[in-house]
DNA sequence: TCTAGGGTCTGTAGCTGATACAGGCTCAAG
DNA sequence: CTTGAGCCTGTATCAGCTACAGACCCTAGA
């Protein structure tokens, strides 16, 4: 009996613990995100643990915003034993920066909207301070 | 002499009066955001002013961030004489809303992130909090 | 043993919102 | 008349998936 022998799991079952889509997972194994896992006689995918902490890695960092070019870099430094901590650094601060940007850009949107619309009267007339802001902006 | 003929400009200058690129102005035409112009006799597009108005009025809805199917709505609204102010503001409200939501996704992966970088030595050993907060969180 | 239903396989199309390019016309200045 | 800019068309490309068709395959129940 060999106890070490990993369990293996199908693309379902994959997305089902990852909560990754299933099409989802057969993209990233075709632009190189995730590794083309070994197959069954069958031809069916079979996946263990490495594949299920993988996914969940590109997963949260997906969840953060980074891009899959980012995702891509990141998984490079992962996988990489000589990376320096001072690289990720450098990949996870630009993108913090552009997060940032896109906040204040977002806000200053809020801003102007939300002034607008308390300028609406909301009701059945045509004259509306929303478009007037759009057409004469 | 008349005064009241509309002057009319090309694509390019459509392009360069709004700021829009030019391959967008066809864009907007194909999928029906802007109106198919008049043609000239040999086939080029004739703008005016009601289409430098309609062009600026799209691209500052784009730039508050109203989607295209947003700005269609808003645009049915804006050609629509008997529109209220109550359509508009349920489309305007239903927007800042989803802004509002993106405002505060984009916080709480600012705040992780740069909790995260916080925690960075930023040296060149291979121990990173980006990658250990990516793989296990 | 047969059948019904799921799961999986492949390739491909569609989505949003543009942007870019090839190859051909046309127009205006010199 | 030439040259270069502008315009025309259709089509391809990008990110980041998602969905679908049509063919296998696998398992459980009758």
């Amino acid at each position: 009996m060999n106890n070490a022998r990993v369990r293996s799991i199908r693309r379902g079952e994959l997305a089902k613990v990852t909560g990754c889509n299933l099409e989802t997972i057969r993209y990233y194994e075709k632009i190189g995100i995730m590794p083309d896992p070994p197959r069954s006689v069958k031809g069916y995918r079979s996946y263990d643990d490495t594949h299920v902490k993988r996914l969940k890695f590109v997963m949260r960092s997906r969840d953060l915003g980074f891009t899959l070019e980012e995702v891509r870099g990141l998984l490079g430094l992962v996988d990489d034993q000589s990376r320096t901590c001072a690289e990720v650094q450098i990949i996870a601060e630009d993108h913090l920066s552009d997060v940032q940007t896109k906040i204040a850009d977002l806000q200053r949107i809020e801003r102007v909207l939300s002034e607008t619309v308390a300028r609406c009267t909301g009701d059945a007339a045509p004259e509306c301070a929303v478009i007037d802001a759009l057409l004469e902006a």
